[in-house]
Parts: structure tokens; C-alpha cells; sequence
DNA sequence: CTACCGATATTCT
DNA sequence: GAATATCGGTAGA
């Protein structure tokens, strides 16, 4: 079965199926642990929720690319882009064990533990290299690779995603059970101060 | 381990 | 102006 074939789904099927799977680009190699799922006009949660932006309009494009963003004014965060083409769905890469590469990618994370260089979204970007450049990218013809991988099925654990106080209720959050590179829990962020002075 | 806080661009209101 | 798919540093249990 081909990349393309196995990302076209419902977004919460396809999104465990990333799960074991190899992802590498500039030297450095992860096997992908922890991933999240964003549907589209029917899921708060999502960055198409509200239709496309120029932010977003990789979304709504052909499955096995990288759609890859700018959050909270510093850090890049990378999704897989699932089918069909012209339906916004992609899973959100939240953390890898990285198996190759672990000199390159300890550099550009100024030199963090092993089992932090990819342990959450924006690490997993700085381990691999992954910039706004990559945003759009194939995943099967160009210098980002993706490679599928199975898992055991009683492998995989769910909860509800982080970061989102929209959508709280979807557990649409997978990863490897026991896996010490999956993301440490964090609460949403509180909600906002007065204007500083 | 949990919790709080600041930095800071893009998007929406 | 306010919210956001975050992280690194610091504080406390």
C-alpha cells in the first residue's frame, strides 16, 4: 500500500497508523511516537476549521505533504497532510525516538538529553531540521521522508490533545504506550493577563 | 513529577 | 486586543 493510500481515511484512523513509522530529513532519523489528529470544518480544534487561510491552505491539499507552521511567534510545528485532496485533514507530528542522525540532531537542540531531542512538536522540527521552507513539501519525492511502519495494535494509547481549550473533548491524541520520548503532559495555557504596563 | 511565567508571529475579532 | 496545535527556566513537592 502506498503512502498516499494509507493517509486517505478518517483523520482519527489514519492518524495511529503514523505511529512506529520512520521520518527523516537533513541526516537525522525518528521513529514517529506521539501524534495528534485535526479534521476540518467539522473539528474547533483544527487550524481549517474556519475555512482556508493562507496559513493553512496546504491543508487543503494532497495527502503524504508537509504542512508545516508558525505557533506562538517562535517555534515550527509539522503535519502529515492526510487525503482526499480538498478535504482539510492532517495529523500533527508531536514526538519521535530519534534512531540516526542523534550527533546532528543534538546539535541543533543545544545539546538536550537524548530522550528530549524530539519530545514534543516544535523539538521534533528543530531535531530534523524541518523550517516554513519545508511547509508543502512531499513526503515521497523530495528530501523529507516518511516510511510506514507496524505496530502492535495494544501498543498505542489515546487521550485528548494538548494545548486546546476549544476542543477538549476528542481524544484524538495517540501514542506509544511506555515510550519515555512521548511529551510530558501540560495544561492548557491559562487564560490571558491584563494588558502589561 | 506539576505549575507558573515570558517571549513573540499569525490569525481572528 | 485576544487567543494560540510551545518551550526553557525556575520553584516547589
Amino acid at each position: 500500500m502506498s503512502l498516499e493510500e494509507a493517509l486517505v481515511g478518517p483523520v482519527e484512523e489514519v492518524a495511529p497508523r503514523l505511529l512506529g513509522a520512520l521520518l527523516s530529513h537533513g541526516g537525522v532519523a525518528l521513529r514517529v511516537t506521539e501524534v495528534e489528529a485535526y479534521a476540518g470544518p467539522t473539528d474547533p480544534g483544527s487550524h481549517a476549521y474556519r475555512g482556508p487561510t493562507p496559513r493553512n491552505q496546504v491543508m487543503f491539499g494532497p495527502p503524504a505533504h508537509l504542512y508545516c507552521y508558525f505557533t506562538y511567534g517562535m517555534h515550527v510545528c509539522a503535519n502529515v497532510v492526510c487525503g482526499p485532496e480538498g478535504t482539510p485533514s492532517a495529523v500533527l507530528l508531536r514526538a519521535g525516538q530519534v534512531v540516526a542522525g542523534v550527533d546532528d540532531a543534538r546539535m541543533r537542540r543545544d545539546g538536550a538529553a537524548d530522550r528530549d531531542l524530539a519530545r514534543g512538536p516544535a523539538r521534533l522540527c528543530s531535531a530534523l531540521g524541518l523550517t516554513l521552507a519545508h511547509n508543502g513539501a512531499s513526503l515521497t519525492t523530495g528530501e523529507v521522508r516518511l516510511t510506514l511502519a507496524d505496530v502492535a495494535a495494544g501498543a498505542v494509547a489515546t487521550g485528548p490533545r494538548v494545548g486546546l481549550r476549544g476542543a477538549p473533548e476528542r481524544p484524538w491524541r495517540f501514542w506509544l504506550a511506555g515510550d519515555p520520548t512521548v511529551s510530558a503532559y501540560r495544561p492548557a495555557k491559562r487564560l490571558s493577563r491584563p494588558a502589561k504596563g
